[in-house]
DNA sequence: CATGCTTCTGTGAGCGTTCACAGTAGAGAA
DNA sequence: TTCTCTACTGTGAACGCTCACAGAAGCATG
């Protein structure tokens, strides 16, 4: 007389139960459901076809708390969540790895460290072994959580190229200096000689090393560096209009600019328009990351596309290589340029 | 001699641990863990300093293993991706529903059901009891999995109203036809007459219940109802550049558009200027959300607040209360009109 | 024929927690 | 005193799985 009214929800079977339906030892099924090895291929159907039988799924607690593992990963951000959530990168890259953790059958806990109540939170739970590896998101990239979760040596990998040179930690992160030599070779193959730049946060190595691209090539065609040119930003939208309004006031003359994202590039374009210059006509503009912003500015952005479907591949394959015992590593992925109507 | 090497991963401390450390047994602390009912002040005191003391952190496998409780919930999607992640809205959905949790302690599992394989793969993941609740987002709304869950037995709230109307399934939603009503209320008053609607799918209460909000005040307003004004798109921007092409083809003395979504409404913006009509002078635009798309419109969205926040709040208050055994429920927020440039 | 090796299988122990139960001590009532 | 009741505490037994180990069977080798 088994419970069985609707509604209610049955006791799932166990590893138990499939051994006996396949006449086998427990032992023998988890022995198949861990690979297979050591397993005679007539005891494998048996288990294999018990399985489908019973509608057996595996008790990932009980697996878990004899290996040690948990099997899952945590995705943290401890960004100012606001921004971030605004920023179509962040989801695109979400959903990447969210995807290639799929693929492993590796659930995905999305963390998010807003205040450092949470932060304090997130680490006790991190550390106390409830994910077996972290996916980091973080600008300001000399970040707190990181080096704690870095000294209890747990598995991290950051998006992003982070701020301190010497620390150990993985990264995945897009040419940003090469990305910003193909922007302004191409707005220099425009004719433009006045060309301005937004870039990211001076303290992070995205705005540093996109500074540093745009810099060589101008330097390299024979054109000065002028400082009055060089303004930057925090990724936001509101951030590209002030850096937008602060270059036209200080260099009327500006013929184009090179943003270092996408949303930024659109509140430069809003100052622009305010300000009666006509794009690309009067002043050409190139933004980076080619993330659905591009499109959905007026005119469409020509941008630098950081590959965000590859980096979020790289960041779970990296990561889980690290679970596994390999030594960090960082990936730097090429950039490319795509051209729209802003140019 | 303990393993101690830098580097190592120590063996975190156990209910064990903590019991010797404060001199009582495991079932003191774990009373102590668990609302610290019929435990004397003293032994609380005593259990609680030995945490501190040995940065104890409750190991959730082993408790989920014998609870049958999972403590942690997922976030479903089943929508195609590509869509969505666009939406901005949904973005702050999931943020939402992440913080609510966590105040709850609970971890958010993301899932993204977009293929059939994957659509299976996460239904077995979570009939066999991995996650104690499902938050669903999913807007072609008699989905097939959310009855499968709901068969099942699984705890599960919606996002928005499901179309089936008998089916006994917890849902939050804002009031789509109230909503609708007050905008359409806004353009009468601004003397408009030839109102057009770019509504939501017409498979989904969401596009029904907006459509009927609209019909509801013209024709309390003495209007007949012009089905040429009439089209329906499905929330994405391309779908409404090619909405307002029609509404523009079909009736040309269009003197203002209701969108049922704020990013089809940038698409309602991108027709009307190839067209060359000027917003709001010639053609007022309603959106609908206040996502942060409404911002990034030129000119800025007029446009029907959805409280999201109060959403993600509410579908967690209403999942735990399910799981804590209490009945399916609805819940329908407000909405509130938000005017800025377009009307 | 013993010995070793390989392939396969079953068994007991134990992961860290909660839960049911038994038991103790002290207070109050009969 | 004896009994009951309440407040508190400790103890074994699970929960479902993996892992180490022991052992069996088959086969080749000494």
């Amino acid at each position: 007389m088994t419970m069985n009214a609707a509604g209610g929800r049955r006791r799932p079977p166990t590893i138990h139960d499939v051994a006996r339906e396949a006449g086998v030892s427990r032992g023998t099924v988890s022995r198949v459901l861990n690979g297979g090895h050591y397993v005679s291929p007539a005891a494998q159907e048996a288990v294999n076809a018990a399985i489908r039988r019973t509608g057996y799924v595996v008790n990932r607690h009980a697996r878990s708390l004899i290996t040690g593992r948990s099997d899952s990963i945590g995705f943290l951000l401890t960004e100012p969540q606001e921004r971030f959530f605004e920023d179509p990168n962040f989801n695109v890259l979400l959903r990447g790895c969210t995807q290639a953790l799929a693929a492993h059958d590796i659930p995905l806990l999305l963390m998010l460290a807003g205040t450092e109540d949470e932060r304090r939170r997130i680490a006790r739970y991190i550390t106390a072994g409830h994910v077996d590896g972290v996916l980091l998101v973080s600008s300001h990239s000399a970040d707190p959580v990181a080096e704690e979760l870095r000294e209890a040596g747990v598995p991290l990998v950051q998006c992003g190229k982070p701020m301190g040179r010497g620390s150990k930690v993985s990264y995945v992160a897009a040419d940003d200096r090469d990305g910003a030599r193909d922007m302004v070779r191409h707005l220099l193959s425009l004719g433009r000689r006045r060309i301005g730049i937004v870039t990211g946060p001076l303290d992070s190595p995205g705005g540093v090393d996109r500074l540093a691209g745009y810099k060589e090539i101008l330097t390299e065609a024979g054109l000065a560096i002028d400082e009055r040119l060089i303004v930057s930003g925090d990724y936001s939208r509101a951030s590209g209009e002030a850096g937008a309004e602060r270059l036209l006031a200080r260099a009327p003359d500006m013929d184009a600019v090179f943003v270092a994202s996408d949303l930024m590039a659109q509140g430069v374009l809003t100052a622009l328009e305010r300000a009666g210059r006509r794009v690309p006509q009067d002043v050409a503009v190139g933004g980076f990351d080619d993330s659905s912003a591009a499109l959905a500015a007026r005119p469409q952005l020509t941008t630098i596309r950081q590959p965000y479907d590859r980096i979020s591949a790289e960041m779970v394959r990296v990561l889980l290589a690290q679970i596994g015992g390999e030594d960090p590593a960082a990936v730097i992925l090429p950039t490319e340029l795509v051209k729209r109507e802003s140019t």
